[in-house]
DNA sequence: TTGTCATATTCCTGTATGGGAATATATTTC
DNA sequence: GAAATATATTCCCATACAGGAATATGACAA
């Protein structure tokens, strides 16, 4: 079995930087038709419009027509999926973050009564 | 250009549904030895250690040795990333919901005067 | 040393890329 | 209807998988 596809689910979809770029830039400046993206972020146009088909594919993006451009807009329920998925190990980053302190602190002591 | 590569950052790493398995087992029963992933998981052991392996090299897991085992810990850290750049659009999915609640309002008040 | 257990690595293969170039498809304008 | 504009699709290619099978490595035991 290859690598799943790229459309099959919301992590494989996002795992691409200039599709992250182009989503972070939908969410800062809204509703945008293909050529904004194409002038903003200095890609092909054919590149942009098949990472905006990945895109809609996994529903982290809607296409609405007006004239002769489309212009994509963030869904970003799907974006919640990710943000809840990371959540569950909320726990397991700030206990490391206290070990570290911890043992910051623990040699901050030792070289405290090593001094004195 | 093709694909990146897995082990080019943890958006590619998590993409594999597999490595997302792998990392919530070590989330919720702490560091294990490549056997019980195995023996838990019902995968090949090779698989495994692949999966593993690719996890270290983006900094998801640490390894230490245990006699002739070896035993992954989850390094949480990593996927705070993940959880950090998600929480960017939590504006954006409550908006949604907002709106889809507020349709749904409107429709209900709808019915209620076409009721009256 | 030899054997056994736990894990890693290598080799193989079908499949899916992402990007560039060229082309197709709408839509608007004249 | 023809030309222009905006976007999508197709074709091509180098590359990187994920999984299975076989094998290598490393640690421990007898």
């Amino acid at each position: 079995m290859p690598r799943a596809a790229t459309t099959a689910d919301v992590f494989n979809a996002i795992a691409e930087p200039r599709r992250r770029q182009i989503i972070e830039l939908l969410a800062r400046r809204g509703a945008l038709a293909v050529g904004a993206l194409v002038v903003t972020l200095e890609m092909s146009q054919p590149a942009v419009s098949k990472h905006l088909g990945v895109l809609r594919k996994v529903g982290v993006v809607s296409v609405t027509k007006q004239g002769q451009q489309r212009l994509y807009q963030l869904e970003a329920k799907e974006l919640k999926m990710v943000h809840d998925w990371a959540k569950k190990f909320e726990r397991h980053w700030s206990h490391q973050l206290d070990r570290i302190k911890e043992r910051a602190e623990r040699k901050a002591q030792a070289r405290r009564e090593a001094t004195s």
